[in-house]
DNA sequence: TATTTGTGAGACATGTGTGTATCATAGTAG
DNA sequence: CTACTATGATACACACATGTCTCACAAATA
């Protein structure tokens, strides 16, 4: 059932852009009601996923891949860390909702060990980065390593959160962000 | 059943502790769960609450109004504007989890017009104090009211985060969401 | 101690989500 | 055109969460 009928993709796609719509505001909807906001029968969801958690394991992989195959060209220019992180802002941003997505239902994608591996890899990655910026004097030393990782997803879930109320585009999201984590919200002096 | 029996207030705490502690990372817990957790049988839970929705909004209530209860002394001194924010991440840091609670739920508890009440009443009260800063010039002008509103609240999420894992403490993530919202994570120069 | 009050355990009806299976139909590919 | 394939609709069995109710028991109060 891959790249078979071209209804089949696109089914899927509806279907996967219907529950990180559905899911992501409301964790407990049905899977009528996904099937239902793709404009597809139950039963076709039921074709293209085995149970509940395999759809959402289906979406947090595909936005892990996709959140990889933005990073690739950004990693590919061998930027600073800093420069590489600004970056980073502007590339995940349009993608905010499946960012928030995956963490909201991390409990479940996380038992899927591939999306595990996966994620760890991409935090590892950052990780490097993060330490690098410290090395280059770029940070703080009295914040962690862990504080400044865990400050970018939540400037990211930020950006995702004003995007969503239609209070901000993702590159200005994107913007406010990068200053917030370089210069905090004092001005630049 | 109201301040009569020492019982009924204990079973009362228990269910709303157990709620917070399940439905915060498993939204889909079921009633018989949290009775459980609490340690308290199910039909005491249905005597308490009504409904499932009733349970998170009167948690969401106790959250509100204990986040009230915390910024009362701080408002009191009638700081500037800067560091009543900083107190304020001081003093809601230990209830983060409440806070995180109160983010994670809010479609449902947001259905009670009390709750959103009081929250729209401290949300305004935080715009002034953000705005109050403006004012002072105390806030780089690429940043809107909106961005740094999501962001204090973001920061906390990002305390909750860390401290749920055991990685630091409500004062260290105060601390260090603190020098991030006003300084950013660059060194201080 | 006597009375009230909250509780635990369990039965019960009800609704709903889940997952499977079937079959006629419409779109797709060769 | 023909064979194939995905789909929609529907029925079905099953599990489970929800909410109500009852009754015996234990704890708090007076």
């Amino acid at each position: 059932m891959k790249h078979k009928d071209a209804r089949a993709n696109r089914s899927r796609q509806a279907l996967i852009d219907a529950g990180i719509q559905l899911l992501l505001n409301n964790p407990m909807a049905s899977l009528k009601q996904v099937a239902e906001q793709a404009g597809v029968g139950r039963a076709t969801l039921y074709r293209h996923f085995e149970t509940r958690e395999q759809l959402i394991q289906e979406i947090a992989r595909e936005s892990l891949e996709q959140t990889e195959l933005l990073m690739a060209p950004v990693h590919a220019q061998q930027l600073s860390a800093a420069e590489t992180i600004k970056q980073m802002f502007h590339a995940l941003m349009p993608m905010a909702d499946r960012f928030h997505f995956l963490l909201s239902l991390w409990a479940i994608a996380s038992e899927d060990e591939e999306i595990q591996g996966i994620y760890q890899q991409q935090l590892q990655r950052l990780y490097q980065m993060v330490e690098q910026l410290r090395q280059d004097g770029g940070i703080n030393q009295q914040l962690s390593n862990d504080w400044v990782l865990v400050t970018i997803d939540s400037l990211i879930y930020a950006g995702w959160w004003l995007i969503s109320e239609g209070k901000m585009t993702a590159d200005e999201a994107a913007e406010q962000a990068i200053i917030t984590l370089f210069q905090g919200m004092t001005p630049a002096g």
